[in-house]
DNA sequence: GTCATCATGTAAGCCGTTACATGATTGC
DNA sequence: GCAATCATGTAACGGCTTACATGATGAC
């Protein structure tokens, strides 16, 4: 799961272990507080793999920075680079490179087979533009069955058994959290369908 | 946090591991998947630690069961009995009841510090109707914090960055989600208030 | 000179999982 | 006899956390 955000944001441009944990911090919610102790690992696990490069750049010009794509947060880093003297490094920092290795890697594990908690989904989801679109509605429709299911299973506690308040309220809260999933789910594959259905005309069977 | 729910499920009643995975499984959603692995070696560690006493009942006729509806242990367990013959044991099965100190333990447990995740929330909920009062407030008001706190970092990380449709919709999803457990836990709170506000006369401070 | 920040790593441990091993009883 | 269910346990491993170790640099 690790692996997953740190390939996704290798993705867009090429960054360093300290930047990739603040991005993960106050990129997106999910996946806050990752420690160094599962970071650094993951990132020579990856590099051992051949799924990214390091290169040790210190005092070289060789920042990493917003390339002409989009002007992302890279700037900031820019910024926080002229900072400091240029020309001085602060410690010999290693700045990863996604391989191709890496990308066939990440899009594996961008719609790789058993999604299970939310946690996982919702990261995969945040990259699912790196999918294509009927990849991405296979996502949100196994997602969808999932919910389905779990509804079912938590609707089946809630019937038979006598829960005091607390317990009962717990139940109920959670049912309407998968509820309200399933509907956000919904929605989106309705749009989904709305921008590809029309363009690719899509042989979809089911349904 | 297994232990916990362990506790939990023997201040009710006396049981047996396997019967403790089946209440876990489909007794409440939370932590429904807790494998022998993980159950069996959390028995001894309380039994060694003083919390639980074990004893061995095959054909012994103290035997637990669940209660379909509304009667107490009784019907079931008939039921159970004539199934397979009484004075045959299936395997001797080491059935697991409370000790004092295990009552001790579980209500640390229940109001214990540092409430973080969901689910060790939702768990200490459903058994908060064995805690006082007053804790029972302490504890929903402390998740009430935390939910606030994260539902600012949730909207501090949406405001500058610059995300694309699918990663956007997973933030406002999350924060919508957050926002839903706040109402939710205002509701408890506020009940908790009409009902043992006017009764106890709480001497609150910090308002 | 010492504190905060940037930067990378290792070691120990927690909490849980899957897979494996054992064994009794019931039903086909 | 064989499979399913009940019942208890061990072994190996996975992923993530905390705590520890190191070291450069800029600010006060």
């Amino acid at each position: 799961m690790l692996d997953l955000a740190i390939l996704g944001l290798l993705e867009e441009r090429e960054l360093h272990g300290y930047e990739i944990r603040r991005q993960l911090r106050d990129g997106l919610g999910l996946l806050a507080n990752v420690s160094f102790g599962s970071l650094y690992p993951a990132l020579a696990r990856l590099e051992a793999g051949g799924a990214v490069e390091a290169t040790e750049a210190d005092s070289a010009p060789a920042r990493p920075a917003a390339p002409p794509t989009g002007s992302l947060s890279g700037e900031r880093a820019v910024l926080r680079a002229r900072h400091h003297q240029p020309g001085r490094g602060r410690r010999s920092r290693k700045v990863y490179r996604i391989t191709n290795e890496g990308r066939r890697l990440f899009v594996e594990l961008l719609a790789g087979g058993a999604p299970d908690d939310a946690r996982t989904f919702g990261l995969r989801l945040a990259f699912a533009r790196h999918l294509a679109p009927q990849a991405r509605l296979a996502l949100l429709e196994r997602r969808r069955a999932q919910l389905l299911q779990r509804l079912a299973e938590v609707r089946a506690a809630t019937g038979d058994r006598e829960l005091d308040i607390y317990a009962r309220s717990v139940v109920e809260h959670t049912a309407e959290g998968v509820e309200q999933d399933l509907r956000w789910l919904d929605r989106l594959i309705e749009a989904e369908r709305q921008s590809s259905g029309p363009l690719t005309a899509v042989a979809g069977g089911a349904e």
